[in-house]
DNA sequence: TCGAAATAGATCGTGATACGATATATTCGT
DNA sequence: ACGAATATATCGTATCACGATCTATTTCGA
């Protein structure tokens, strides 16, 4: 079997529905996130920055590696939430160069509700996202050779 | 158990966790796309014209309903993409108001190597997606009761 | 210890994307 | 026939992300 037939119209379609599914989900997030006041990337830098984990410093970079984003682009987010009271900036304690970036308890609220609707979202459709993965890793090349 | 006690800082860490591995994704998908001369949106474009079932015409509405977007703001993507040479407009031939889109051989040529290089990327990192749905899943309110 | 290099963040200008509001062409329903 | 509905297009605006560039602070080697 060369490469060319091992993509067939049904790969595709698994691609595309695997996407789909995807795109539903961060549909449905963008409207719910705007319901709440804000919008969708700032909702993930909120969560971002309260999911740390223990003992990692909420800087402007270590945000910006956690969302795939360049630094000045977090700083452009976190610009745009701070107009909204959802965070505030602090000037690092040791490193005077840092900038913390902490929820604020309006920050904290909205976040909660978001969370709450987004687990629910994907009691709904997680199950079907899921199913659209395995689609496409079932039939991908190395897992049809077993 | 009361719903705020319900929402520990795990369940937090959990959804910025499933939301990383979403990010992941789409930030290898982004750069992927570029690497081949179209932006992501675009590349999501073509897999969902190339992925209709058959018998679904590949309208301008059809394309926005299916990539969750307002019908211009497919009609932008269209035209960003018919300038990169990878789709053509034909007008409908029943309804004379509908255009639909095609995709040129560069079109499914750049589609094609896209698609192997997703598959191949969620051959690798779908198992962790997966786990990061499962375990937002595993925690939630209706599960938790079982 | 002192100055260059590295690091953290901020600013500016640009392009892609998505939107609401609105416009035009075609088709449908009565 | 003709107003309502539908399909697409256009225009202006906001968010987002980027590259290039800037300032402030820290680190490190001579």
């Amino acid at each position: 079997m060369n490469a060319d037939s091992d993509l067939t119209i049904d790969r595709y379609r698994d691609l595309a529905e695997f996407r789909r599914q995807i795109r539903q989900f961060l549909h449905f997030s963008e409207l719910t996130a705007k319901e709440h006041g804000i919008e969708a990337q700032q909702h993930q830098l909120l969560l971002a920055v309260h999911g740390l984990p223990d003992g990692t410093n909420p800087t402007i970079r270590e945000i910006a590696s956690r969302l795939f984003i360049q630094h000045h682009s977090a700083v452009e987010l976190v610009d745009r939430l701070e107009v909204t009271g959802t965070v505030v900036r602090h000037p690092g304690s040791q490193d005077k160069r840092e900038v913390w970036v902490r929820l604020t308890p309006a920050g904290r609220a909205i976040l909660r509700r978001l969370a709450l609707a987004h687990r629910t979202e994907l009691e709904r459709s997680g199950p079907e996202l899921a199913q659209a993965l395995n689609s496409v890793l079932r039939h991908s090349r190395r897992v049809a050779a077993s």
